[in-house]
DNA sequence: TCTGGGGTCCTTCGTCTG
DNA sequence: TCTGCAGACGAAGGACCC
């Protein structure tokens, strides 16, 4: 492991509560939750104000209405976040060329080789210019963490938050690790986390006192091995730039349990074709097809299928989709479906076909398209207007969907950069009215004060 | 209270093959 | 031809992460 705290991690604070916030004025300094809003949502992101109500991540949206009834709703917008992800992410790749996304808000940097840091001091300098350029290009805060390894780095970053830096002196490792919560360690979660405390291994003193054998013992070869150097504070990962994918997955829990058999079927064509399109996109192609299916109860199983080659074939994918289907028992109704393929490659077995046809120098004909392409996106019900989302009124300008339902729609009229506006009610089918693309945050580099 | 969506990695077990 | 074994691969499930 290198001596230097010269791998940074980089976290943006409550990133898509924040990005929220920036956009409407009107939100600032209140209580913000992102995530999906029907009756089997979960909260994605919140905001500092909504978690002082004990609202995080991961939790149940129904409850989260309970602890926060008056915090603003609002649906994720992605491709806005990906925007502003993609700023930030620019603003990391000037430090060095080997930057590791983990999210949209997330990355590690490897300082040193990019010459943007090589000691404690111009680590601790880079941090803070960092932190200063993500606010005035973005608008956004961020914690960074500095340390001699990525693990560290990461913890340093959590303990920073929000808002803050952490840097991690070189030597004080073990001595900072050893009485936290083992929690604490990437890749213990509540299982394993359940598992050490039934052991009587509570903090990371006691994991490293446990010994490899023991840990290995206990939690596998990978996971023990892995656990005893994290425990010592060695990490010695690499900081890896570009990472291909293995998977490409689509999912959708329901409102309501399926229990109509011919309707499951239905969907699962509907998913494989939204993940031959996502396949598509991405230019691959795949071998082995995974359907996945959660039931009433929420026991979830999956059942897989590998082809003798790659493909990205509609017509094959929902074949096996629904093949696999009929191994599986959806009496008692289902909550969630998925269609995924793994296996992945940049070339289809057609194209191995056509390269070979090609080699023999023969007139064969490469294998029939499977006509007709049935890739298509659904045709949009009439017009919605999502919460959240923003609008145009031919007289009253830009604004943000606040909230519809019975046939009419309200609207607050702000940009990221006007005092908090006012609230206008419509019919839905106000010609006037019409959906609009998301506001810059900061105008010419000019700061919004969120 | 009732649990999203998109991923990664690991383990276990069964089968095939040399 | 039979047996034992190791390794590769596939299938299924579990844990974890953001």
């Amino acid at each position: 492991m290198r001596n230097a705290p010269t791998i940074l991690h980089l976290d943006m604070d409550a990133f898509y509560a924040s990005v929220e916030q920036a956009s409407k004025p009107s939100l600032r300094g209140k209580a913000v939750i992102v995530g999906g809003l029907g009756p089997r949502g979960v909260v994605a992101t919140a905001s500092y104000e909504a978690r002082v109500f004990g609202v995080h991540s991961a939790m149940p949206m129904a409850q989260a209405r309970r602890l926060a009834p008056n915090a603003a709703y609002l649906v994720p917008r992605f491709a806005l976040y990906r925007s502003v992800s993609e700023q930030v992410m620019a603003l990391l790749r000037e430090l060095s060329p080997l930057v590791e996304p983990l999210s949209l808000d997330e990355a590690f940097v490897d300082l040193e080789a990019g010459g943007a840091a090589w000691d404690e001091e111009s680590a601790r300098l880079t941090g803070i210019k960092l932190r200063a350029d993500i606010r005035a290009v973005t608008g956004l805060t961020g914690s960074v963490g500095l340390a001699a390894s990525k693990m560290l780095a990461k913890i340093a970053s959590e303990e920073a938050k929000p808002d803050g830096l952490v840097l991690i002196e070189p030597g004080t490792e073990r001595g900072l690790l050893g009485p936290m919560p083992v929690r604490t360690l990437p890749g213990i979660g509540p299982a394993t986390g359940d598992h050490l405390r039934r052991a009587g291994i509570t903090t990371v003193d006691e994991l490293a006192e446990a010994g490899e054998d023991e840990l290995v013992r206990l939690l596998g070869k990978a996971h023990g091995h892995g656990l005893y150097a994290m425990a010592l504070a060695r990490d010695d990962r690499p900081v890896v730039a570009e990472r291909e994918a293995k998977s490409v997955s689509v999912e959708d829990t329901y409102d309501v349990d399926i229990h109509d058999r011919i309707r499951v079927g239905l969907e699962v064509q509907r998913l494989a074709d939204r993940c031959v399109r996502r396949l598509r996109e991405a230019g691959l192609s795949g071998r082995t097809i995974v359907l996945k299916v959660r039931r009433y109860d929420f026991s979830t199983l999956t059942r897989s299928e590998t082809l003798r080659g790659p493909t990205d074939d509609p017509a094959v994918i929902r074949e096996a989709a629904a093949r696999l289907l009929e191994s599986v028992d959806t009496t008692g109704g289902v909550r969630l479906l998925g269609v995924g393929v793994s296996g992945l490659a940049d070339y289809t077995q057609e194209d191995l076909f056509a390269q070979a046809a090609g080699e023999q120098g023969a007139l064969a004909e490469a294998p029939e398209e499977t006509a007709p392409e049935a890739v298509e996106r659904p045709e949009p019900a009439e017009r919605q207007w999502r919460a959240g989302y923003d609008v145009r009124h031919a007289e009253y300008g830009h604004g943000w969907v606040q909230g519809s339902g019975l046939g009419r729609v309200t609207v607050r009229f702000e940009t990221p950069q006007s005092p908090p506006g006012r609230v206008r009610t419509f019919l839905v089918d106000d010609p006037a009215l019409e959906p609009a693309e998301p506001l810059p945050l900061v105008l010419d580099g000019v700061d919004t004060e969120v």
